[in-house]
DNA sequence: AAACTGTATGGACTGTCTTAGTACACTTAG
DNA sequence: CTAAGTGTACTAAGACAGTCCATACAGTTT
């Protein structure tokens, strides 16, 4: 489900936490599907549990799930993710778009981007 | 010409490195433009000159601008940016218009942001 | 020679990451 | 009801990386 690079600089519950959160975007875990627990991953991921908490609760603080005590954690669906993060995307989409446009990108060409992901993530 | 927020997480020669880009990206600073002497920006940000060394080395390696021994440090010309550097951010947009589409943002509203920036940039 | 420039090195300090252990409250299965 | 599984909270500890500063070195300009 997930793979750790422990040469990478990023810590592992920051990992996790991006991994899942593409999984979600991409479709690849449904709305309402239920995650593996803190401890069944953890023991996948051969980690604390106490580290996939942390993940966990990063991703609910952002709306992309949300937990149940006693019975478990699941995918919330997209109308429910925070303001705030979105806020942030556009901030970071309007830098890089910036960035990139000064690099010598078109903007077309970066339109023509946009277009394939919807394609190709819509499932 | 830069200000810094000690209450932000980022540390501060990030802070330098990303406000410098932006200066660059922007046009607010010149292709060939001549930036003040580590010693001087760091006397005029109160900081170590170690630090502000420390953001030019890194703009220096993505591209952004040449250091001189002995004569200052200076501008690039956009042809001159690290091609790592224009992947890398074309995969952190990939990314983040994967997640606005995601939550909902339309393509087209994110290609007119693009079409603004071309506006509000070109000087 | 003096004053400027960028550069390199070493070290103190701080914070972060991760693990481990323990405990509590809740839900479900038996 | 009991037991197992769930999320959650808290502390302690160690290891590690990062940040920043002080200092010294090397080059260029005047």
């Amino acid at each position: 489900m997930l793979s750790l690079d422990y040469r990478d600089a990023r810590p592992i519950y920051e990992q996790v936490r991006d991994g899942l959160r593409r999984l979600v975007v991409t479709g690849a875990l449904a709305q309402g599907e239920k995650l593996p627990s803190v401890r069944a991953m953890a023991s996948t991921l051969a980690i604390n549990p106490n580290t996939i908490q942390r993940a966990y609760e990063a991703l609910e603080a952002e709306g992309y799930l949300y937990s149940v005590p006693g019975k478990g954690s699941f995918v919330s669906e997209h109308t429910g993710v925070d303001r705030g993060r979105q806020e942030h995307l556009l901030r970071t989409f309007d830098q890089t778009a910036a960035e990139l446009l000064y690099l010598g990108v078109a903007g077309d060409a970066l339109c023509a981007r946009i277009v394939n992901l919807k394609g190709g993530a819509a499932q």
